[in-house]
DNA sequence: CTGAAAGCGCTTACAG
DNA sequence: CTGAAAGCGCTTACAG
């Protein structure tokens, strides 16, 4: 009548699973079928006997493995959330949304980093399709279209940053022309003429469209677009670093330095205070998107805000409601203009 | 003949998994236990019969599911990772470093939040024992050491910011006193002996210990220890911010601060710039972590290093090694000092 | 060397 | 309403 002592795992403290269905059935005098029911809700009982089993469960702290019931059920509670970088300030902030949100609907966020690259990210989405995701967030990825519409065929994928229209996915495109617009409008309607971009890395469509964006409220000024105030970064600090001091060294003037995204501001930023020139007396800086830090940069920054962890709160409604079966309804943040103190009237 | 089609999970792309072990198997013309033991290399056989199963397996694009092999196991080649918030520019870090290693070991980490507080530290490391984890790695909780044993029991535990004794665990703790003091003879050395401290909230170990520091470093150069030279912080910019400006405002005299971490000497420089003082020419500033940050805030900020990313790494050895049954041998990264453009000499 | 069988811990039609 | 049985997809002693 002794239970048997599992053999396996003959190191470390697992001693198997100790407490298990069976030895609360047993307990409460039932069987493990109707602990079962009992636990997922699923029938009507006593109340005596629901107190029985729940006295036991409270008693030996048991609690359903999650492998044997994703096995089972053909379900895991647990999302697939691919960034680039976990250690990225800009998608911290849509994790932290994601974590939520799926922590509210009792699911689990599997995070992991595709280091911009495809062969990572398709490393992690297949990691995630063997873990049995039950869904995929996935955090503007490098990744083909095609590529992401084949996984989308084993579990719901929701993307942001893109659209896709395929089965079982959704999008939460960023509108990254309009925020450069606002950008640009602002720096224009205080009286900038002369204003450099910062982009992104080449042919990341981000990165483009808000070159198109900074174009477009150029011709709406009807200010002439010069390339030589266009200069490359990499989304990173040492991107805006480096371009600024190009550009400052190029020769060519400019009163303002509209930049694709907050870090490479945080580069301009170090590149002008180098050089001994002051932000906004010098220099107006406009970064994109609103990271926590630019409320504490020096002076802080003014830039367009596009809430990335309301992205990710979205991004996990989404997947859930994929999940569900039904189709979401439910918009991309929209961006607007935050008016910080790097930003002058000349 | 034909495969009963499963009727569960109506909804949704997962027509539950496709591919099994077994159809691996008949297509090979082998058993499934075969085909296990090939995949998982427990047994030699013949070349021609280890390339058609493979063929087999390339063909079908089968993995094995993770869940089964999970439950089949007991184990599931996870590691849950416990920080106190995953948009934590501090604890980011770490969790790159952890997910770096884990990925090479082929594990992959459940990263949950336990937002300062208890109750939620409690319920991630129930959630991963729930899940089934290999093993855990806690950055610096609130929970106390009892309730970490316990955990323990169940399943290895390393720690980080703390020093813990007891089995199945292992400690990394930071060398907190020890930064306190290089950061105040580099202020010490350079002549400073005004120097006020922004602490941690009130009664967290670290925090305590970066204040023995502070004193021991006052005690060491024959500085009486000032009460009003110390305000107390949160971790936070808003509370170096705030700090800074009680500080300021009480009238003490000060030419330089030693702040708590980095995001406390942020909040510090902003409250300083707003009153129109220098750093450094007014007042030099140290912080405490070199976050990647510090690198290009204005100035650039003289501070303890402590590499979280290799406390990280160095996290994951350790789980990995207890798990193997292994004693670890792993030490915490040193922490030194890193001398940038927010001290100067008086 | 390899297969049939039992088992991991749960859930849920299927019968009482 | 409730239990016995089958099944989720794998692994591994146990027998050939």
């Amino acid at each position: 009548m002794s239970e048997r002592i599992p053999e396996r795992g003959k190191r470390g403290p697992r001693p198997r699973r100790a407490v298990t269905l069976r030895v609360i059935a047993r307990e409460a005098g039932v069987s493990a079928s109707t602990v079962s029911r009992i636990i997922n809700g699923t029938v009507k009982v006593s109340d005596e006997l629901k107190s029985a089993v729940e006295a036991a469960i409270t008693k030996h702290d048991f609690r359903p493995d999650a492998a044997a019931r994703g096995l089972a059920l053909g379900r895991t509670l647990t999302i697939g959330v691919l960034s680039q970088a976990i250690d990225s300030p800009f998608y911290a902030e849509g994790l932290r949304g994601v974590e939520r949100r799926l922590l509210e609907a009792g699911y689990a966020a599997l995070f992991m980093s595709g280091n911009w690259n495809e062969v990572d990210e398709e490393r992690c989405l297949r990691e995630f399709i063997d873990r049995g995701v039950d869904g995929i967030i996935m955090f503007s990825g490098r990744l083909g279209d095609a590529a992401v519409k084949e996984f989308a065929k084993r579990v719901p994928v929701v993307v942001t940053g893109r659209s896709l229209r395929a089965a079982h996915t959704y999008s939460l495109p960023i509108d990254d022309r309009r925020g450069a617009l606002l950008a640009m409008r602002h720096l224009i309607g205080i009286g900038h003429r002369r204003i450099a971009f910062i982009a992104g890395s080449e042919n990341h469509p981000d990165a483009l469209e808000r070159l198109a964006g900074y174009q477009a409220a150029l011709g709406e000024a009807g200010i002439p677009f010069d390339p030589r105030r266009v200069a490359s970064g990499d989304w990173h600090e040492e991107g805006g670093l480096l371009a600024t001091s190009r550009l400052l060294e190029s020769g060519v003037d400019f009163t303002a330095i509209f930049c694709v995204n907050d870090q490479t501001a945080y580069g301009a930023y170090l590149a002008l205070f180098r050089k001994g020139l002051n932000v906004p007396k010098d220099v107006s800086v406009v970064g994109f998107d609103d990271l926590p830090a630019s409320s504490y940069s020096l002076p802080p920054l003014t830039c367009v805000r596009q809430s990335v962890r309301t992205l990710g709160e979205r991004a996990a409604e989404a997947v859930l409601a994929l999940i569900a079966g039904r189709r979401p309804r439910i918009d991309s943040p929209p961006v607007e203009i935050v008016v910080r103190d790097s930003t002058r009237r000349i």
